[in-house]
DNA sequence: ACAGAAAACGAACGGTCGTTCTATTATTTC
DNA sequence: GAAATAATAGAACGACCGTTCGTTTTCTGT
């Protein structure tokens, strides 16, 4: 019937819908948030008829935190693939990052950013893929500066983890100044930051090359 | 009786039992964690005995904000004052912030951190409590920004919300560094961090009357 | 079209939740 | 030390929790 014939089978179609509605949840108030009860009755199913898709709610838990996880690596990373290695690549990089949540039409912010202050100190399946999931994304972020190094863009003698904790910083900075603070420009302030952690990781280079620094705007 | 006459009522002393739990039990697992029945077990009361303390769960929670802030002010803005205005009260603030949590014996981090997680997006009284809080934290930390700009430390025409901006980056940084990736090189990438800030934004010394930027380093 | 499989439902379970009420202790006050 | 008051306990409530189980509906492959 359909011209591509990969047909889902309708339970892993439901599934999708669930998890698009625990996500959505676990932006706005958490996954310890996430009960049977609440999620039948938002996305209509029974209390039984969803549990039957998870095994257990720890299991319903864990598959929204991947589901989280899947679109933040395409609405960040994956972009950012397609800009040049480099700086150019760390700046995109950074502005996906400050943006995926509303781009990806989640109002209560970063689920992985909830998800990282709810499980930091409980043990079990949920902090540990939390853990995991945290130190990929801190090493792809490294890769990233290193390539920025052997670009030469930044200095050579830089410190990679150096960089990534306090890009990390920014973004963190920037989420609480939105969603805490309210402030408008968080956006500015963020970006003013990166623009002062690369130059201060810039190689000389004799002012020549790229030279871009603060004009940006 | 008592030399200082100074007696507190009874019930005043188990309440202070009640929120010392309550603050070390949000540390850990949230504010969200705070029920009714395990603070009781927690704390050798009934359950209607403990909530005879607190007029319903809600204002329970927010008087263990209050005094997870009390402490936090105690142990982070009060022994800072003591340092000279400037850079050098500064680097206290900041060092007294990222070592508050253990020095508190809060083996869960910083639970005004936990709270601001878990209420950016929840309207209520706890929001509401939370982001005073951050607010005027955020005020008095533009304050002795401020001061060490008067001072001359800092540029004349150096943004305070820029530098609490990425102050406050660093310190979320360290907690994200320390709990989430249990990065024990996390202090020493803080004060790095903490020491390229300041120096982004001190005025030129001696030197000529007033650069703008760049070419330090 | 039909059989077999997959998916969803409905009712029930033991627990814990916050909260309310009444009764019983402890503590303060005179 | 007695009277007044504050502090705590105990039992019960309705609501929701995660989970189990048997049944019924819906889909899928032939």
């Amino acid at each position: 019937m359909s011209p591509q014939a990969v047909k889902a089978r309708k339970g892993e179609e439901t599934r999708a819908q669930i998890l698009d509605a625990a996500v959505q949840q676990a932006s706005e108030a958490g996954f310890e948030s996430l009960t049977i009860g609440t999620l039948a009755g938002r996305t209509g199913l029974s209390k039984s008829g969803l549990f039957a898709h998870f095994g257990s709610r720890t299991e319903l838990q864990v598959a929204a935190l991947d589901e989280a996880a899947r679109r933040f690596t395409e609405a960040v990373f994956l972009p950012a693939f397609k800009a040049p290695r480099g700086v150019k690549r760390l700046r995109a990089l950074f502005g996906n990052w400050i943006t995926w949540p509303e781009h990806a039409h989640l109002r209560g912010g970063c689920p992985i950013h909830a998800a990282s202050a709810e499980y930091d100190d409980q043990p079990g399946p949920m902090r540990d893929a939390v853990v995991e999931r945290q130190r990929l994304v801190a090493r792809e972020l490294g890769k990233a500066v290193r390539m920025a190094m052997d670009n030469g863009e930044l200095r050579a003698d830089a410190d990679p983890r150096q960089f990534v904790f306090e890009m990390l910083g920014l973004i963190l900075a920037f989420y609480h100044a939105k969603r805490v603070l309210g402030d408008e420009g968080a956006t500015g302030l963020a970006f003013s930051g990166f623009d002062r952690l690369v130059d201060a990781h810039r190689a000389p280079a004799a002012k020549t090359a790229t030279r871009t620094a603060a004009a940006r705007r």
